[in-house]
DNA sequence: TAGATTGTTAATCGATTAACAATC
DNA sequence: TAGATTGTTAATCGATTAACAATC
């Protein structure tokens, strides 16, 4: 259905071992703990969100992270007119706080969903921090120490990629 | 800086034909103006986005899209209460007028930004009114004709690509 | 000419695919 | 045994890198 062959299936599987039984099959149940073992799915991660506007509130009530084990630990923002108000059933805390909630909370994770020119300043207080994954929405370069793992999601790539097959169809 | 060696880059401007000249090196605004013609991104495309919620609305207000060329023509819900409001400036139209919206703008790009269970709807709608490239955030797999490019967004899939670095570093 | 940098061929590397013995 | 499917080796394929002539 999604275009790998058997032989692909196989060979990606053995890497972790051996868990099909041959002429048999595999035994999905148990293969996929194994996979999820291999992937380091099988704790929770405790997640930040910075930034309680449009893109940190739609991120804080987005179904699908519990489904893989990530909670939204808090979300936080420095203006203080949002800090007390709801997103997703959780009070926002204040960006100020930062530091003390990684710490008692156990945050693995920072999601930066703040404008473009804060987005550096983020980063640096998340690292500062201890948090050594960061997931960047802010279509900005930003700069971290070394053993800090920086993603960026960014939105026009996606639609440039579009864009290119638009244009092969002509 | 981006770690991609120097073989790496004449090797790939070369597909595009010669743009540089030996002894000297490439002129980089020439350059700018082949590589985005070869990525088609010469002329700009509409995009209709589809939820006028929280994600709907970060990516209406999204700074990112117009330096690429990209307009959102339109942002439409199928609440009455959010039809006519505001966001980034922009009244919110309702989902029944998406084929006239995107046959009078010419809307070449669909953003789907709405719950999972509509999503699969909302496809078929866009690809009923001629979309033939639709950008999906809801959490759901969807089923498109042949033709129609569609690509996924995956917050927990990028989360879970962190948490793999995570775990090798122990 | 000396120094520098492109464009391209050849060598290397890694990933995908095919084939098949092992096994139930 | 016959049929089926895994695990793994070998073959193939494609992409990256190195090397160097061509050129300014």
């Amino acid at each position: 259905m999604s275009g790998v062959n058997s032989a692909q299936v196989r060979k990606d599987l053995s890497y972790l071992g051996s868990h099909g039984t041959r002429g048999v099959g595999y035994r999905i149940d148990e293969l996929r703990v194994q996979l999820r073992r291999a992937l380091g799915l099988t704790h929770g991660y405790a997640v930040v969100i910075v930034g309680a506007g449009n893109l940190g509130s739609a991120l804080a009530n987005y179904g699908g992270f519990s489904a893989w084990g990530f909670e939204v630990a808090a979300v936080v923002d420095v203006d203080r007119n949002k800090v007390g108000t709801e997103i997703a059933g959780r009070a926002v805390e204040p960006f100020a706080e930062l530091a003390s909630i990684v710490a008692e909370r156990n945050v693995a994770i920072g999601i930066i969903a703040t404008p473009s020119w804060s987005a550096q300043e983020v980063a640096d207080r998340l690292t500062a921090a201890g948090v050594r994954s960061i997931l960047n929405f802010a279509p900005a370069t930003i700069e971290v120490p070394d053993g800090v793992e920086i993603r960026r999601v960014d939105l026009s790539t996606e639609l440039q990629i579009l864009t290119y097959h638009l244009q092969q169809e002509g």
